[in-house]
DNA sequence: ATAAAAAATAGGAAAAACCCCTTTTAGCGT
DNA sequence: ACGCTAAAAGGGGTTTTTCCTATTTTTTAT
């Protein structure tokens, strides 16, 4: 009997070649690929038949990313084992995807063979990672780096988008029907939360977070 | 007879996936990958046998990038297809890429049956090209977008990207030697040729025409 | 209904950003 | 060596941002 396997990638050429390579593989076949977390979701919902051993969740995507589709299957289907793909090996990713319950994570610049090797091992032993992740790990161990997952209002997302263009702060109030001190209070508290110390980082946060997407 | 086709793309798993799925294609086999436009150079120069009828070139590469490497190829192997592979849809990228001699150019959001249309359309019509690209070409024709790539010299590039960093004037100028009054002057004709009006502004269109990374 | 918490609003000072215009300095060609 | 041009630096004024602290209004929970 195969294992099998969901991939959820937004790029659909990307899920569709995982998709023929994972199906070479001896032990593995792919059920069905999605093309973001709401997708996972619906499916999920759908048929119990659609509840995969392996997960394979790219840390990128636009509606609802990889970190909040690995909290929810974690959360809803203990028994599935979630490896984030990503491209990225920013600071930071690798370690909110494993706090979010990933069980390993591949960057996208690997052989077949060490994809195959790593389904492999977590239906072996559940458990995968490269040698980066431990070295992360060890990192946020002696807690350098690695925080939070912060949880904005409504407002500031709309008042952060609304910062990263060239609007200046009292247009930025005209346009949220709020006073300009109200504003004044958006930033000065994300500027606390975010630990940044101007305009730029705020931009910069929101980028990032794909909370703007230039 | 099959038809080659050449990958490049530094992330190996797409590559792979990539060579897998096109292998599946009747008219095409895959001769090999690479993982940056210097790689292609090298195998081209190896042998006459590693010249492909179409290389499939990803536009985002750290060594060579995807325009470059397609400059170099249109110059030497004039009767090699390439077909640009790319994530985004960033305006200029793909008339780049169309300048730099390509011959059509596919988003990875795309289907494996496209992609395979898209192959066998170019070694029958010399030819192929999304709807996007079309109208992009019309755009451009029409004179309304794309005109400038402005070139700017060494300093403002580096004063472009320590300005998407959280620093104030005064410390960018510290950090490259300059006064402020310098510093103040690269900003000003700045914001004259890109028509924006604050730091906001700027990197936006340094994050946009890939001077910073985020 | 009321206490507590969160959101919105204010005032004001100091720093930074923005803008325009002038002068000095440095590099280059003939 | 001379003049030309571009880069660098400066002066000074206006606006915006940043950073405090404090008050009012609205929401939420019990």
């Amino acid at each position: 009997m195969k294992y099998s396997v969901v991939v959820v990638d937004d790029h659909t050429l990307l899920s569709q070649a995982i998709e023929g390579m994972v199906n070479t593989f001896d032990k593995f076949k792919v059920l069905y690929t999605c093309k973001n977390g709401g997708e996972v979701q619906e499916k999920f919902a759908a048929s119990p038949r659609n509840i995969p051993d392996i997960v394979l969740v790219d840390v990128n995507m636009p509606v609802m990313n990889g970190i909040e589709t690995t909290e929810w299957i974690v959360a809803n289907y203990p028994n599935v084992n979630v490896l984030a793909l990503s491209v990225e090996d920013a600071d930071g990713t690798i370690l909110k995807m494993l706090k979010a319950g990933a069980i390993g994570y591949l960057l996208k610049d690997t052989k077949k063979e060490v994809l195959e090797k790593a389904l492999l091992e977590i239906m072996d032993n559940g458990f995968y990672h490269t040698k980066n992740v431990t070295n992360l790990l060890l990192d946020s161990v002696s807690g350098k780096k690695s925080k939070n997952h912060i949880d904005f209002k409504e407002n500031e997302i709309k008042f952060m988008r609304l910062a990263c263009s060239e609007l200046t702060y009292k247009e930025i109030a005209e346009k949220m029907f709020l006073s300009p001190k109200t504003i004044d209070g958006y930033r000065d508290s994300l500027f606390t939360k975010l630990d940044i110390r101007n305009r730029v980082g705020l931009v910069m946060y929101a980028i990032k977070n794909k909370i703007y997407t230039p």
